[in-house]
DNA sequence: CATGACTCTGTACCTCGGTACGGAGTCTAG
DNA sequence: CTAGACTCCGTACCGAGGTACAGAGTCATG
């Protein structure tokens, strides 16, 4: 027999808090898993795939109601789908091309304050505003 | 004489809260501006700049610790910038290329769903993983 | 000069995303 | 069989980032 997958060894092996795991639970984002030994929860490797995404995606910087509509593709039926994931892939074109933007902006920067004479003025904020 | 930018104005035409531009001054992200007619602040365009700059900022995701960091390029006197601008540089790459990926990974994900013959499966959750 | 709109300061409160803790039961290695 | 590690549930608490008063003063328009 292979060794459980209880709560802990989740949290340690995906590096999430324990109390995480269970908040996660009771927001919906991963369904309460079997709990045959006396009540100790007992994790499938779906449930464990599915927190590996959430965490994945939280490190992009959605939050935990867009990591929902996120595990929603994942959930239904290929139905309404194309909507959901035209739309998340909108917002994602859209913040990329402001982060393009805001780095160009900032390497522009860099290389005016390099080759700046005098070691005054790095009028930055002026530089960073006309992008908006 | 034009009309003085009260705290009332400038959140209006930047779509800020009131207390949120009082919020910022307690922070010491804005400084507090000139307060003439009786006790009423009067904004100057560069506070109001730096207002839509850190509104800016924070849509793309950085929070007020890192706003205040990119404010501090333009704040400071072209001395230590480099080092700030090239990490914060480096963090923006980073966040982009994340982005990238999952953009891709939800791309091939919504062809594959269009020309799925049975409406069943979506295997997304599967699809996702790999990439982390 | 009064009425309504605006602003002031200070403090309290809210949501989000967790994190910690108490008190109890369970499991396991020696 | 017992000590230590792990888990359970429920509730309280935390930091970030605001948001909402209250109670008082100010300004602008008829």
């Amino acid at each position: 027999m292979s060794i459980p997958s209880t709560i802990g060894r989740v949290a340690k092996t995906l590096s999430l808090n324990i109390e995480t795991i269970r908040y996660y639970e009771r927001l919906g984002l991963i369904a309460q898993p079997e709990k045959p030994k006396q009540g100790y929860r007992v994790y499938p490797t779906k449930t464990v795939q599915r927190l590996q995404f959430i965490k994945r995606a939280k490190e992009l910087g959605f939050n935990l109601s867009e990591v929902e509509n996120l595990l929603q593709l994942g959930d239904s039926h290929c139905e309404g789908i194309q909507e959901i994931a035209e739309s998340k892939l909108n917002t994602i074109r859209l913040k990329i091309a402001d982060l393009e933007n805001l780095k160009s902006t900032l390497e522009d920067l860099t290389i005016q304050c390099q080759s700046n004479p005098d070691r005054a003025c790095c009028p930055i904020v002026e530089a960073l505003l006309p992008n908006s």
